[in-house]
DNA sequence: AGGGCACCTCGGGCGC
DNA sequence: TGCGCCCGAGGTGCCC
C-alpha cells in the first residue's frame, strides 16, 4: 500500500496528501467504484449513480480548495473531504481489505485507490467542473491563505463588522480556508490576541498581527509537511517532520 | 449572524 | 489488577 494520511488535516496537512495522491493517480481510469458506506457519499446521494458516474474517467489532476480535495476528472470533479481521520491509498487488487474502508476506486491498470475513515465523518461528492466554484461547499469558502490575493487589507475587509468571537470565525472557514483547530490556537498565540476576542473589537496592528501569523504558522507547517504526517510507501512508515 | 449540538468511533482515564 | 463506563477528540452542517 502507499499512501499518506495526517491525524488532524488541516491545510499544510491536505497540501501534502493532495501532492501524494496526485503522483498516485494521476493519469489513472476509473474501471468501477464500490461504495461500502453509503453515508460518505453525499451526491449523487445514490451509491450506485456515483459509482456510474465515475466510471471510465480518467483522473486529470488532484486540486486542492481549503481542506477539499478534488480530483478532477476532466468535465467531473470529485471533491473529497477528510475531515478528521479520512485518509487515501493506493493498493493492489487483491491486497486485503482494511478496517473502516469505505470506498473504494479500482482503476483499469489493477490498482486501487481506497478511503478509510474510522468515524465515517468525510464526505464526498460530485460536480460538474463548470458549476464548482458555485458549489456548496466551496462557495462560501473564504480565500487560500497562501495565495497573495489574501493580503492584510483583504483580512481586514472580511472580517469588519463581525461581532463574533475571532476563533469561531477563523474555524468557520468563510474568512479564510484552511485552517483547523490546530493552527487557529497556534495563530492566535503568535499574535498575542485572546481566542474570545469580538473580530470587531481587533485593532488594525493585531489585525496585521494575525494575518502575518496565519500566513507564518500555515507556510512553516506546510514547508514541514504538515504537524503530524505520516506517510507510509509499500509498507515502511516514515515520519514527516515537527 | 452566531451559538449549540449532532454526526461517529476509538481510546484513554478514572472509578469501583 | 481488571473491567467497564464516560467523555473527549474535532470539522462541518443543520437547526434555532
Amino acid at each position: 500500500m502507499q499512501g499518506v494520511f495526517s491525524k488532524m488535516p488541516e491545510l499544510p496537512e491536505v497540501e501534502t496528501v493532495r501532492r501524494t495522491l496526485s503522483r498516485l493517480v494521476h493519469g489513472k481510469t476509473v474501471a468501477s467504484v464500490d461504495v461500502r458506506l453509503a453515508r460518505i457519499v453525499r451526491r449523487p446521494a445514490e451509491p450506485e449513480a456515483f459509482a456510474r458516474a465515475l466510471e471510465g474517467l480518467t483522473i486529470q489532476s488532484v486540486g486542492r480548495r481549503g481542506k477539499y480535495l478534488l480530483f478532477e476528472f476532466g468535465e467531473l470533479t470529485l471533491v473529497s473531504h477528510l475531515r478528521m481521520e479520512g485518509r487515501y491509498g493506493l493498493y493492489a487488487a487483491g491486497d486485503a481489505l482494511e478496517p473502516h474502508t469505505h470506498v473504494v476506486f479500482r482503476f483499469d491498470d489493477g490498482t486501487e485507490l481506497r478511503y478509510r475513515d474510522v468515524r465515517q465523518f468525510g464526505t464526498m461528492d460530485i460536480y460538474r467542473a463548470d458549476e464548482l466554484a458555485e458549489a456548496p461547499p466551496l462557495a462560501a469558502l473564504g480565500p487560500e491563505p497562501l495565495d497573495p490575493a489574501f493580503t492584510p487589507q483583504a483580512f481586514r475587509k472580511i472580517l469588519a463588522g463581525r461581532s463574533g468571537k475571532i476563533k469561531p470565525l477563523l474555524l468557520g472557514q468563510e474568512c479564510v480556508a484552511g485552517l483547523g483547530n490546530i493552527y487557529v490556537d497556534e495563530a492566535l498565540f503568535r499574535a498575542r490576541i485572546h481566542p474570545e476576542r469580538a473580530a470587531d473589537s481587533l485593532t488594525r496592528r493585531e489585525l496585521a498581527r494575525l494575518h502575518e501569523a496565519i500566513v507564518a504558522t500555515l507556510a512553516e507547517a506546510g514547508g514541514a509537511g504538515g504537524s503530524s504526517i505520516q506517510s507510509y510507501v509499500k509498507g515502511e512508515g516514515g515520519a514527516g517532520g515537527f
